[in-house]
RNA sequence: GGCGCGGUGGCAGAGUGGUUAUGCAGCGGACUGCAACUCCGUGUACGCCGGUUCGAUUCCGACCCGCGCCUCCA
């Protein structure tokens, strides 16, 4: 039994997929004018480790995750380059498949595009004009009617009492009330438009995710994700248009990852205290980030510093070390174990990856007894055991030699490196361990690292 | 102000009404020419104050502190 945290009610629940045996997932992805930081990370990774446990767990998960590739920000950064934004927004698209592949993360199954589904969002408006629930405005702009829906607000659990208040008053906007949102913005002579029946223009920021979920998955559906900053408005908004255009429940279960910090304060693209994943590429392995971002649970905050990722790097080289020599055995041949048990257990609990990420030490110290006590065929089959949960969270997919010589730029080549070790072998043999030491001294300065075993040395990059 | 989340050992980070999280760092031992790796062992942890209970870090209440959303942000 699966329990998953639901924003909506705000309690773990029993997870029931709609149909049995199936799992349909929205993710709101990004909106593409700018390299994707490390926020981004944390959901891209989070989602795609509850996909993976998912189809571990034998449901047939579909997973989509849509980018906003139109809106204001998108715009303005194209203005601001002197570029169509379409090739800004064409840019940023590849930018971010190159940063998920390194992260380890799989493709989602679909991939709408909002200028790819314009049609749509025009239709879902048409429907909400004819049942009463927006309105065209003076300047051309569509509205939702906040006031038009009763459970405005079930998700975010604000009153709408309070946020028209609070509610930011834009002269230029032409709504009924403060807390209304635009569906469709007029667009001014010259700008990037579309044809609809309310005039030339482009959809509001919240519409696209109501029109392509629905497209793509019905008008219910298991599970809605996103970043934590999209639970309102954007979420709430989406709720609302849906649930009135389609006259259904939307999204079952909702779930928000946590926010990365920096210093206390949540990374963030309007304080500016971000890092790209591209900029944190440069100075870690890929999958010390991945491992980072996993250790804590999804929702939790995480601060980021240079100490943490170093402490990750450490750990997740412990898993490897585990597994450096060893074949492992063919993971079919090695029946479902304590380990994997235990595995799931932390898994089935709103997908509890610390807890999950403990059993893999435990595997880990496992193997390395087997390997004290020459257990070979047992060591095997405990490494098995490792790459498979690993790969739960995509996590221990290279070989450990790939792991720990990744080239990371360093002023010696691999051929240069073993050269050295041989000289070090010969001196080691004539008993010269003044030399020996000498030379694993220069290495250790140039941040190579030997490590001796009775079948020879082995060198990792530290 | 409204709504929500959290305060766990030196650090990171799970979890539980009474039994070892885990990792990093530290310390002792084994292994090693010496290291590294690894193994074995080791550490007065649960913000504060009350309450419930045979027993609370774990439940309830108050308080203190931190954070998030309420505006574009994953």
């Amino acid at each position: 039994m699966m329990r998953i945290y639901n924003t909506l009610t705000q309690r773990k629940e029993e997870f029931h997929p709609l149909e049995s045996g199936r799992v349909r997932m929205y993710v709101c992805g990004m909106t593409v004018y700018d390299y994707c930081h490390l926020g981004h990370a944390r959901v891209l990774v989070a989602f795609d480790v509850i996909t993976r446990y998912l189809r571990h767990r034998g449901y047939d998960v579909h997973y989509v995750r849509n980018i906003t590739d139109i809106d204001d920000k998108i715009l303005r950064r194209a203005e601001e380059n002197g570029e169509p934004f379409s090739e800004l927004t064409d840019r940023m698209i590849r930018a971010m498949h190159e940063d998920e592949a390194r992260l380890g993360v799989l493709s989602p199954d679909e991939e709408p595009r909002a200028t790819g589904h314009i049609e749509e969002i025009v239709a879902m408006i048409h429907r909400l004009i004819a049942s009463g629930h927006a309105y065209e405005a003076d300047n051309g702009d569509v509205y939702f009617a906040v006031e038009s829906f009763p459970d405005y607000g079930k998700l975010s659990k604000k009153k709408l009492e309070d946020l028209v208040a609070g509610a930011r008053v834009d002269v230029r906007e032409a709504k009924r009330s403060p807390a209304d949102f635009a569906l469709w913005k007029a667009a001014p002579e010259g700008e990037v438009s579309w044809p609809s029946p309310w005039g030339d223009g482009r959809p509001g920021w919240h519409i696209e995710c109501s029109a392509m979920s629905t497209k793509c998955l019905g008008d219910t559906f298991d599970i809605h994700g996103g970043g934590p900053d999209l639970l309102f408005p954007h979420h709430e908004n989406e709720i609302a248009q849906s649930e009135c255009a389609t006259g259904h429940p939307f999204a079952r279960t909702w779930m928000h990852a946590g926010a990365i910090r920096v210093d206390k304060e949540k990374m963030s693209k309007s304080l500016g205290n971000f890092f790209t994943i591209r900029e944190i590429l440069e100075k870690h392995p890929a999958e010390v980030v991945r491992y980072f971002l996993v250790s804590s649970h999804y929702r939790s905050q995480v601060d980021y510093s240079e100490d943490n990722l170093v402490e990750a790097g450490r750990s997740l080289t412990r898993l490897y070390h585990a597994l450096r020599g060893v074949t492992p055995a063919k993971s079919d041949s090695v029946p479902e174990t304590g380990h994997d048990r235990r595995f799931a257990e932390a898994m089935d609990d709103d997908f509890n990856t610390a807890g999950a990420m403990a059993v893999l030490h435990a595997v880990a110290n496992e193997i390395n007894q087997h390997r004290r006590d020459g257990e070979d065929l047992e060591a095997r089959q405990s490494a098995a055991v490792l790459v498979r949960l690993g790969a739960v969270l995509g996590l221990m997919q290279q070989d450990p030699e790939a792991f720990f010589q990744a080239d990371t730029g360093g002023e010696l080549s691999a051929a240069d490196i073993e050269a050295m070790i041989q000289a070090r072998a010969d001196a080691r043999k004539a008993r010269d361990f003044a030399e020996a030491d000498r030379i694993r001294d220069e290495l250790a300065d140039k941040g190579i690292i030997l490590d001796d075993s009775r079948e020879g040395t082995t060198w990792r990059r530290g």
